[in-house]
DNA sequence: CGGGCAATGGACACAAATGTCTAGAAATCG
DNA sequence: CGATTTCTAGACATTTGTGTCCATTGCCCG
């Protein structure tokens, strides 16, 4: 759940008449959005979790689907270029950098894949958000297969490992099962062989776990 | 578009003050489903795409979530028993098998994957179509890998690539791109080199080929 | 041929959502 | 202090959806 400005301390006090800024409407909305999809992105509803009157969201947005153009916005700037970022990293071994690319799955502070899924949910509703995401789509697909490229494989399977690489993880997000890390940490030789077709070496699947166990612990960068 | 009832010459036309059945109701239902989403379900606008009165909506069922329960169960009758019985059909290869499974990928008649996609959305916000989607999933990953199993991978193996499979194929149907036939085609050995870590041999793929061709003439049993 | 049955249509009640308009509250500034 | 700015609340209009009630329609069968 968000934390709502008035309620944290380590924000400026609000002053004057404000309750709510214009952020925290829209954090809320991306919690909505989240967990119910844009369906439920309500003014409503949104305006009941702040504890406000709803006509004061007229204040900050010129209508609902102005608090939706935001909320594109908001995931566009972030998941995107994530991703990409991580498919650049150099790497010594095709396993090391898928490695690299798995670090988006799990850790939600890189890529919300929560907020992605619901993004690719709205999509099937809306002609514009479809373009915009497969604009990302295209994007997302090159880089990884640029990775595949990298480490020399042929085009044609360059190519499709990238799209099994790429489709599954938004098949698993879309699952959504709530693995256990461990669990997951025990399959990971599996997907690694399975995804790129070579063993990967210990020091890397160490790597992988020091990193995962950073992440839980809430210390990294 | 579904063929209503009352518009087609091959069934009995409708007695007495008849207009649509509970069939037409369910069949324009999951059009609704698959295009829009569970939310757009409405009895309202089923009713004017029937051009019926909404009242009579209420004779064939108790209420809107009646007809979403129908929903559900015509997709659980459907989808899981396909993919299963495919998974287990016999073959010489794992890259064979594999095809047998595309089969329910590339046959809308065999397996709706947009229903299957639909379903799965509307998984997120009812935790009653979550479990029952989530018994559907673990019967479907079983199957596959037993498939793998078969064919004599390691156990963590064909686990995981039960799951790469699988969940690739969610992620697949999820980013709805509608990709022509001869593409996806030139693409097949290098999914299945991605999924099962062999090269298929020729006369699989040509019989793979054949199939979806006959799918596309509209001859298949 | 007239009643009964199966299905339909229209009127009504009502709930939930968006958006508008206007008055009011609270700090700030001249 | 009073005027201004900035936000907020409440009343109202409108739309869209669900569900109920009851009258009506049009075959079918005794």
């Amino acid at each position: 759940m968000t934390v709502l400005h008035r309620d944290n301390p380590d924000r400026e006090p609000l002053v004057g008449n404000i309750k709510v800024t214009r952020e925290d409407w829209v954090n809320v909305a991306m919690d909505a959005l989240i967990s119910d999809g844009v369906e439920q992105v309500k003014v409503l509803s949104l305006a009941e979790r702040l504890d406000v009157s709803r006509s004061s969201f007229y204040w900050y947005f010129k209508s609902r689907q102005d608090l939706l153009d935001a909320l594109l916005e908001h995931w566009e700037a972030t998941n995107t270029g994530t991703l990409v970022a991580h498919a650049e990293m150099p790497a010594e071994t095709i396993t090391e950098a898928t490695c690299n690319v798995f670090r988006c799955v799990v850790n939600p502070r890189l890529f919300n894949t929560a907020l992605d899924f619901a993004v690719r949910d709205w999509a099937r509703r809306s002609g514009h958000v479809r373009r915009v995401l497969d604009l990302s789509d295209e994007r997302r697909l090159a880089a990884l297969r640029a990775m595949f490229d990298r480490f020399d494989y042929p085009p044609l399977e360059a190519l499709t490992r990238a799209r099994i690489l790429y489709y599954m993880q938004i098949g698993y997000n879309d699952a959504d099962l709530r693995e256990p890390m461990d669990e997951r940490m025990k399959l990971l030789p599996g997907y690694l062989l399975g995804f790129t077709g070579h063993e990967a070496k210990p020091h890397e699947i160490e790597a992988f776990r020091a990193y995962t166990a950073r992440i839980q612990t809430g210390d990294d960068p």
